[in-house]
DNA sequence: CGGAGAATATGATAAATATCATATTCCGGC
DNA sequence: GCCGGAATATGATATTTATCATATTCTCCG
């Protein structure tokens, strides 16, 4: 894979993903300092943006494309703990908490992100206030998400947790134009190491699925075929 | 068991439990004025402090005791997701983010708790930068334990988990004063609603743990013997 | 002090899931 | 277009863990 990042232009004023973003509280001349104090990458597919115990030398703002954000477990098993798209911030955690990584960050497709310098990022989220509650609400929301999370590894078995992770995809990425095929390409083991299982048992809960008139797999993407059966299927509270 | 709470005195300024807290930083005037705007509670052992898809009303600040953060799954288990102790905050999650608590919080043992005025408590946050920066690192600390967990669910056995969780327990609440007890007492159930297995499974391991000289099984209380192999028992990582 | 219900303990069995083995298909590079 | 390695698929088996059953112990309360 050819994975030089490439840098551009793009103005903070005029960004679409940022409306989307924490920062779409930010206004006039705040605006414009912002955009001073960032600079734009992209990404090719397969590519590592930063990296599992790196030290944190900016924000990332994903304007478009599709990024995970995974950890080793302690035998070398990947584990994909949140799933980005445009709009979203990244690597905000550790910056707010003088941590390093404890994730790693690889682009699902091409990505473009922009990098807000560290220092300006962090007086800026004290300085406005609309900003700071954006950034309480963000990682609130991550903090809940990662929690019910727990609940699911917990106390639901592999086949409900795969429903619950297509349905979780879907949330996340929404669908192609068809409104039914899932807007995500994840490989079976990537699908495995959100679950929580083996890629043999996800392959297998996915044929199932199929078989049931579920989903259906057109070619490595899914197309999600009966809905209320997936909902039933996950077993879901929330 | 007699469960009414009690209010009671206790002063942010001489507070000891405030400095090891995010309230720490706060200093002078401010710290009187965030006296006027608590009151104190004393909870039983059992009792309930707050309630899963309950309205926040202010922050909570533990004084002194024990307190279990935990969540009904979908088939009604209960999941033990955060343990909290004096210093700790409570509720900041479901303030900060304006949303119902996703947890209940009950009190291990008996407790004191101060209430923080929501309004003043958001007000507070937001204009007083170290607090704001220790409220950061407070939820980011509590994100990244919680994706560490996500991590041991998916990839740990039930007897590496269960290690892991002594381990987390002696962490989080030290020892008795003989050095090897652990300082916190939780039913075989709520271990297991914390580790994420059965009843039996649990029990079954402590038991196990007891027989290989890990741990020794004092009534109802956990002894650590040999911490090193306990934490090769874990498989830990980080 | 005694008895009832809960908590703990332990064995037997069933169910869920991982692992291992082996095809089959897919896809990028030549 | 075709070759080789990777991804997907599927069957057989082993392992882990839950569930069910039944003692035993503890604890609280009258």
């Amino acid at each position: 894979m050819k994975n030089a990042s490439a840098y551009y232009e793009h103005s903070c004023v005029t960004c679409n993903a940022r409306m989307h973003s924490v920062f779409s509280v930010i206004q006039g001349d705040h605006l414009s300092e912002l955009n001073l104090h960032k600079s734009c990458t992209t990404y090719k597919k397969g590519q590592l943006i930063f990296s599992e115990n790196g030290l944190p030398m900016g924000l990332f703002c994903v304007n478009s494309g599709k990024i995970k954000l995974s950890t080793t477990g302690p035998d070398g098993k990947e584990q994909i703990l949140r799933l980005v798209k445009g709009g979203d911030i990244l690597g905000y955690r550790a910056l707010l908490s003088s941590d390093r990584y404890h994730c790693s960050a690889v682009a699902l497709e091409d990505c473009s992100v922009c990098i807000v310098d560290k220092q300006y990022f962090l007086k800026l989220a004290l300085e406005q206030k609309e900003l700071c509650v954006a950034i309480f609400k963000k990682i609130s929301e991550d903090l809940k998400h990662a929690e019910q999370h727990i609940v699911s590894l917990s106390q639901k078995n592999v086949r409900e947790r795969m429903a619950e992770a297509i349905l979780f995809f879907k949330a996340t990425y929404g669908f192609d134009a068809d409104g039914q095929t899932l807007a995500i390409q994840l490989s079976r083991e990537e699908i495995a190491d959100f679950v929580g299982t083996s890629t043999e048992s996800a392959i297998r809960l996915l044929s199932e699925f199929n078989g049931d008139k579920i989903i259906e797999l057109v070619g490595k993407k899914i197309k999600i075929v009966n809905i209320a059966k997936l909902e039933k299927t996950a077993n879901l509270l929330y």
